[in-house]
RNA sequence: GGGCGGUUAGCUCAGUUGGGAGAGCAACUGGUUUACACCCAGUAGGUCACAGGUUCGAGCCCUGUACCGCCCACCA
């Protein structure tokens, strides 16, 4: 190539190598600080702020992680190109129950003391040693994705500030009455010792036994049980709803049914319906417990479905949330029979024994079963019972038992005193925010699971018996006196105040619930309760973006926070955020749920080593359909691994090409067509991109630059210019390296939220730029030019109708020929003119000539008014191209007659809006123009 | 039991206000052309789950059915 042509040597490698490249670029940003909250901002913009959803400080970067932030990172990114001041508030979470795990599960490998024989001081210690060593991984890990947050405000949800948060936002909602103490059963896990709250509790379907036992009458009572007959005069259940019965057995016993036998030494009572015919006259007396000799009452509650079971149901106050509401309302007693860990607890239990005569059955009881583990002794009661001849049936039964979701344990209910959240009232407002629009879901549909929860919500269980976390700043003073207060000492005073003397007061030993501080996360990471000047400028922040699976931990407890302890100077409450957008969870290639166990977990990191950050950004984007499970196949990642080899490639074919950015170059003096066709199309895929991102369609905006990159600027706009930039026009040459330097740079623009990394790099190494690439304006659509798109898409439906007809006529690509025009009137012989390199060029012809009659022995194509004939004439069989025209013209005579029929229909042509009907018109007359050149072409072949 | 979502090409899925269905991958045919084989050109492939209804017109709206998935729920 000659000097005269600025062709110059490549300084591209073949492809782009992003495990090189990448942490180069990471370093590039780092140093520039480019993320900084308000880095790159135009004066006077408004402020964008997202916080991040704060992982784990024990976590790694699962796909759903990668998922979740490069939605956030894309916003983030094509928000800070607008200009806006931008935040992205990174952040970890302590995640108590999951980091004490994990340092006890290090403990226990380390042959160290166990945390009891630390003691709490110790072991929380050990914590934040293991915190300060090993946690956060996984900032590290969002870096390399590209996350470009402001990692320079990193928070901790145990940090001093946060935790004055907590503290703060404990003590108001404490003293305003919202947080209680209250003895009830909760969600107890008896392998982690602690209380979790109802979300933290999985229902797994389990197989198990309904197991049917006789309770005894109290001695000469009994009463008259109906029973049915079966076809073959077996006795069978009768129930309420079934009439007359056949016959009545006289019983002295009651039949319960049980899935959990274990609990039935804890029974203070049976409880039957109270219009429930069999059992009204029952009603007050007694039944006496097997094992035990517990004497308990049979009470009347609306509880028991008559048409259910046998219609009487034991009670279990103390072990089972319904007996717990049914015996608060009969006035049963509460008996405690398990401890904490699951083990039966008899001996010593004054609550058990009270009221017990010492029979020798209750002795041999307690001594086979007290210390038993749960699961064991429900074994044993079986077998006792069925030895007394009181088992009565055992059925298989399919039911749902409650799993703790941290220890994969079934959960135990159970009796203590804990710290609860009045949920449904801070709820109100919460749920007025969305249901008047001031916070909006996407996609809306959530709204209606955000509703039916915050409706139906439950107190809230905040006090867990863990040691990480924030420990409750409550203290009791002799008499079990609360005091609540921010210090010790404060406590102190207080105390010593109510009971007009110096007392000794002990702390709660308790921590809260981590949901609590997470709940808190938009304004305590930005400085409340202190007035910061980032609290006024970047709180409400804008979008929460999380996956469906914690808008109840997370989603609903910021809004309660939010607009609780957020308000305006006029005391109006401010939502933490006027979107929420909920995205799908990541699932493997057949649609399953990714976990350890399935073996089928997808390692972005492995994804990041083996394609680079960019493509697994680009794939998940592409997948970020509204609505749907994503479902990663790594084979995709590839694929779009090619996407940005492609648009390497390109810019590397446009420096081997002299393009050059140009500052002079302004795109409304652009001359020739391709140019500002190409610059028609860049606009429209601009606006695309940019509605499409401001609407959350992350899939369209992605496919639209993807399309835009590939299909018309590689596919067509650089093959246009390889005749201009090897010809001798030098003014097309030199527009055209300066239009395409201008596109380029749009495209790195344009790609970037989405390919960072490599636009990036793109960006810095095809010109002296004054900025970075992720501090440079987002470019603006312009109005197109029709008059060029329509010129240049005709050029693109001759190139490929040409293309098709030799690949279809069996033509060598090696065979060139003479292209024959028609028919031509003024436009398309300029157009045929202007185009000629191109055309012979992309249709791998000799030449193109204009002519006033069809050649013969020639094949025919049909645009427009204008014919176009290739000579096949001792190339090819005419019967191929006989048939070829045939295939066509039947097509053609398909479409023809359906739209002669629709276009005959008189209710179409007067119903349908005139637009549509002009439209379908058209496509009529052009449908039979095509077909009267296909047919004279037909007869021609047919002559010869 | 309640609620939500899905069913479109061999596979994975798009299809935003109703005007005769698209992409990527896979398949097939061909290809050393000023970048790119992680490429280029071309081809084939669909009763849009089923049945009704509304409409001039339905993948899209309505009703029902079947199958699949998820969430919530106190069935002893």
């Amino acid at each position: 190539m000659s000097e005269s042509k600025d062709s110059q040597e490549c300084t591209l490698a073949k492809t782009f190598d992003a495990q090189t490249i990448e942490p180069v670029i990471a370093e590039l940003w780092d140093n520039a600080n480019a993320f900084a909250a308000g880095a790159g901002r135009v004066e006077g913009e408004d402020s964008f702020t997202i916080v991040i959803p704060p992982p784990n400080v024990t976590g790694s970067l699962h796909i759903g992680h990668a998922f979740n932030n490069t939605l956030q990172d894309i916003l983030v990114r094509f928000n800070r190109m607008q200009g806006r001041d931008v935040l992205w508030q990174p952040g970890m979470d302590h995640a108590g129950i999951a980091t004490q795990m994990v340092v006890e599960r290090q403990l226990i490998e380390n042959q160290e003391p166990n945390r009891h024989a630390l003691g709490r001081e110790k072991f929380v210690e050990k914590i934040w040693q293991w915190k300060e060593q090993s946690g956060g991984l996984i900032f590290n890990q969002l870096r390399r994705l590209g996350a470009s947050c402001d990692w320079s405000r990193e928070r901790f949800t145990m940090d001093e500030g946060l935790s004055r948060a907590v503290l703060e936002v404990f003590i108001s909602l404490y003293r305003e009455g919202l947080i209680y103490k209250d003895k009830r059963l909760v969600n107890w896990d008896p392998k982690l010792l602690t209380a979790i709250s109802d979300l933290e509790v999985e229902q797994i379907e389990t197989k198990g036994n309904l197991w049917h036992f006789k309770y005894p009458l109290e001695p000469g009572i009994s009463y008259q049980h109906p029973f049915n007959l079966d076809e073959e005069g077996n006795k069978s259940d009768w129930k309420p709803s079934q009439g007359e019965p056949a016959g009545y057995d006289t019983r002295d016993y009651l039949i319960v049914a049980t899935t959990r036998p274990e609990t039935m030494l804890g029974d203070t009572g049976v409880a039957v319906h109270p219009d429930d015919p069999r059992y009204r006259d029952l009603i007050g007396k007694r039944v006496i417990l097997p094992l035990v000799g517990r004497k308990m009452p049979i009470v009347a509650d609306q509880y028991p479905d008559p048409e259910e079971g046998t219609g009487a149901v034991k009670m279990t106050p103390a072990h089972d949330f319904n007996d717990f509401d049914v015996g608060n309302r009969a006035n049963l007693r509460r008996i405690n029979i398990l401890t904490q860990d699951g083990n039966i607890f008899l001996k010593e239990n004054n609550d058990f024994l009270e009221e017990l005569e010492s029979t020798h059955e209750l002795l041999d009881t307690m001594s086979r079963l007290h210390g038993k583990d749960r699961f064991e002794a429900r074994t044993l009661i079986v077998q006792m019972m069925d030895t007394r001849e009181l088992l009565a049936k055992t059925e298989p039964h399919k039911h749902m038992v409650p799993h703790g979701d941290r220890s994969g344990v079934p959960i135990e209910p159970f009796l203590t005193d804990q710290w609860y959240v009045n949920a449904h009232e801070l709820a109100k407002p919460a749920i007025a925010s969305v249901r008047e629009g001031r916070t909006n879901f996407v996609p809306k549909n959530w709204e209606n699971t955000y509703f039916n929860w915050m409706e139906n919500i439950q107190p809230w269980c905040i006090s867990r018996q863990l040691w990480w976390g924030h420990q409750i700043p409550a203290w009791y003073g002799p008499d079990g006196e609360i005091f609540v207060e921010k210090t010790e000492d404060e406590a102190q005073l207080a105390a010593d105040a109510h009971y007009g003397e110096s007392v000794s007061i002990e702390r709660d030993a308790d921590v809260l619930d981590t949901w609590f501080s997470s709940a808190l996360w938009p304004f305590s990471t930005l400085g409340w309760p202190e007035k910061t000047p980032e609290l006024s400028r970047y709180y409400q922040t804008d979008v929460l973006i999380t996956g469906f699976d914690i808008i109840f931990f997370w989603v609903a407890r910021m809004m309660m926070a939010g607009l609780h302890f957020m308000k305006d100077e006029k005391g109006t409450p401010i939502e933490p955020f006027h979107t929420v957008y909920v995205h799908a969870l990541v699932r493997d290639k057949y649609g399953a749920k990714m976990s350890k166990s399935k073996g089928n977990v997808v390692d972005p990191l492995e994804l990041i080593d083996q394609y680079g950050a960019d493509a697994l950004r680009f794939t998940l984007a592409n997948m970020a359909v509204q609505g749907g499970d994503v479902k990663l196949d790594p084979a995709r990642v590839a694929g779009f691994r090619n996407f940005g080899t492609k648009l390497w490639n390109a810019t590397r074919f446009a420096e081997m090409n002299g393009v050059q950015f140009d500052p002079q170059f302004e795109p409304q003096e652009a001359k020739l067509t391709i140019s500002r066709w190409i610059l028609a199309e860049l606009s429209i895929a601009t606006e695309e991109i940019t509605t499409k991102i401001e609407n959350y369609r992350f899939n369209d905006a992605a496919s639209a630059v993807y399309k835009f990159v590939w299909n018309h600027f590689c596919d067509w706009y650089l093959e246009l210019l390889k005749p201009v930039f090897s010809g001798e026009d030098n003014d097309a040459r030199k527009e055209s390296q300066a239009c395409a330097a201008y596109v380029l740079a749009d495209i790195y623009k344009l790609l970037h939220p989405f390919m960072p990394f490599m636009s990036e790099e793109l960006w810095q190494r095809t010109a002296t730029r004054d900025t970075l690439l992720c501090h440079a304006r987002w470019p603006s659509a312009v109005s197109g030019d029709h008059e060029a798109a329509d010129e240049i898409n005709w050029l693109i439906e001759l190139v490929g109708e040409i293309r098709s007809l030799r690949a279809e006529m069996a033509i060598k690509p090696s065979r060139v020929m003479s292209l024959i025009v028609t028919n031509a009137d003024k436009t398309i012989i300029d157009r045929v003119q202007t185009h000629d390199a191109a055309i012979t060029r992309l249709a791998r012809l000799e030449s193109v000539e204009i002519a006033t009659a069809a050649p013969k022995g020639s094949a025919h194509i049909a645009i427009g008014n204008t014919s176009y004939f290739l000579p096949l004439e001792g190339i090819v069989d005419f019967s191929e191209e006989r048939s070829r025209l045939e295939k066509e013209l039947k097509k053609l005579d398909g479409e023809i007659s359906r739209l002669d029929k629709k276009l005959g229909n008189e209710r179409f042509v007067a119903n349908a809006p005139e637009q549509v009907v002009v439209e379908e018109r058209q496509k009529l007359t052009g449908y039979r123009s095509q077909k009267d050149k296909m047919t004279a072409a037909l007869g021609r072949i047919n002559e010869e």
